[in-house]
DNA sequence: TCTATATTTGCAACTTAGTTGCATTAACAA
DNA sequence: TTGTTAATGCAACTAAGTTGCAAATATAGA
């Protein structure tokens, strides 16, 4: 249903997102909070704040959802389809300002796709 | 490390994916297969089965790990490198046999990625 | 075919990510 | 300032997947 009232506990989340630029778990979030935040509390946020167009989210190898601060979205309009790297030495996840293209697939009408992408960052090259 | 006996279970797996083209999930076996195997033992099956090039594995959007059969693979190489489509009117995922490829990504050196797509199926349109 | 041995299986208990119901707390509009 | 309603904390729960161990079974060699 998306923010409707401008919390302590909105900031906290949303000051972890201007901390880093990277993408980061629900789980992160949820230890590195638990001093501040309740976990039902973050998991709740972290929805709404990708229904109002602030995050969005994706689904890393290892099955853990992950969020990322969208460029231009807003409550109505998502339009924030990029892939999503991750680094295999440092282990960090970041959104690539890339089009990836669909070749042509017969048989199939295709609405949406995710890349997801592995190998080494300029960091760690 | 891969599969050394050709057990019941194993038989049993296997024939699943005889039955089925499509990818099944791991909970999916697990459910179907009640009677006949225990949780433990699907769950280690698919792993050597993996292991062996026999099946391949991927992460649904809903964080549940699936498997299909492989096309060219062994226990040394594993080539099979493809999108995977789900219908999101039946629901059914199927490995895709066409190409992607990456446009440049500067500051990244690629080693590996996956395609998700979504979109209607063949049955469906 | 029989037997020894090592692999595989079932079971139960556990882990981890994420969800839910409900009573309490806190935004905020009037 | 206060009443209303959203947001929060808590505890208990679900669901996917893992693990240790004792019992079962596949297979190689006698
Ligand atoms: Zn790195
Ligand atoms: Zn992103
Ligand atoms: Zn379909
Ligand atoms: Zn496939």
């Amino acid at each position: 249903m998306g923010i409707v009232r401008k919390t302590q506990s909105v900031q906290i989340v949303l000051d972890e997102f201007r901390k880093n630029s990277t993408a980061i778990s629900a789980v992160h979030l949820v230890t590195q909070l638990s001093t501040k935040l309740n976990k039902s509390t973050i998991y709740r946020i972290l929805d709404k704040l990708e229904d109002d167009g602030v995050l969005h989210s994706f689904m890393g190898k290892d099955g853990v959802k992950r969020y990322a601060k969208c460029q231009n979205c807003n409550k109505t309009t998502h339009t924030d389809n990029h892939p999503h790297f991750q680094c295999t030495i440092c282990g960090k996840i970041n959104c690539l300002q890339v089009n990836v293209s669909l070749p042509d697939i017969p048989d199939y009408s295709v609405t949406s796709y995710q890349v997801f992408i592995q190998g080494k960052c300029k960091e760690c090259l």
